[in-house]
DNA sequence: TTAGGTATTGACGTTTACGTTAAAGCTATT
DNA sequence: AATAGCTTTAACGTAAACGTCAATACCTAA
């Protein structure tokens, strides 16, 4: 009971909404073992109440960009430098260009993955178009 | 110089062009070790001149195929599965349903990963965006 | 014929991204 | 008070995709 006021306070001063490890773990189908290894790798940066782990929405959405890249296989490394980016303070010049130039990178690496991903939806498309005249063929039998 | 000769006898038989390890690993900037694996994975099946391999234009275009899968995160089973699919002959229509559905599995896994891909340029542009007119007001002081 | 360059076959090492117990602490309920 | 259910830390295990020797073979140019 006096846990659970404790997060009631913790949940208003973060915005309204706290999600546990489970509530994270169910909503994105990932065990919590995964969770709490993005944390170890610096991706996420839950608050604490006690020993127990509490995500705020930015962590949650933290979380699903996490999910995104993986799917596009990058590392969690380069993940958490997307996250660097994002946070850092353009404090200066010369940080702020270096930071456009990362960005400029990550985007062509996305535009190549783009051109991947047509190549082999294509070889996929004429493919299953023969498969098609196949199954059009064997129809007449 | 007895070896050239039957290289270039197998060259012939094999549609005019063959491949060394290294000529591979130049032109796509990869390990022999590498590429040695894929083979172990069963992604590639070179000729064999005696101890050395030799690769076909079939063969540098799976590879072509096999780095364009990796750049989309595919593992290289999955790239396995998707070779396994082009060379099944559709004997059956059991067969051929069955290589329909894998196709299309695979293809919805691809659009999943555009939409992952625009998730993230968005980000990224946003972020962009913000950089700029950073850069915009800095000019003026 | 001998040194140099390239290829091959093991075999062990490494990194990434978790999985899998194990031992222990809250907390609610019976 | 004891059980069940969720959480934590810690530590070892593992599969994928190679890297990195080491030992050996082959061929060529000097």
């Amino acid at each position: 009971m006096q846990t659970k006021q404790v997060t009631k306070e913790l949940s208003r001063s973060y915005n309204r909404k706290l999600y546990s490890i489970s509530d994270l773990s169910q909503e994105f189908d990932l065990t919590t073992r995964a969770i709490r290894f993005y944390e170890d790798a610096g991706l996420l940066t839950p608050v604490r109440q006690g020993r127990n782990r509490y995500y705020t929405l930015r962590e949650r959405t933290r979380l699903k960009l996490i999910l995104h890249g993986k799917r596009l296989g990058f590392t969690l490394n380069e993940i958490g430098e997307m996250f660097r980016l994002y946070d850092s303070k353009p404090g200066e010049l010369a940080q702020l260009r270096h930071i456009m130039d990362k960005i400029n990178e990550k985007m062509s690496l996305l535009e190549r993955q783009l051109e991947d991903i047509q190549i082999v939806q294509q070889e996929l498309q004429e493919f299953r178009q023969q498969c098609q005249t196949q199954l059009e063929q064997m129809g007449d039998c």
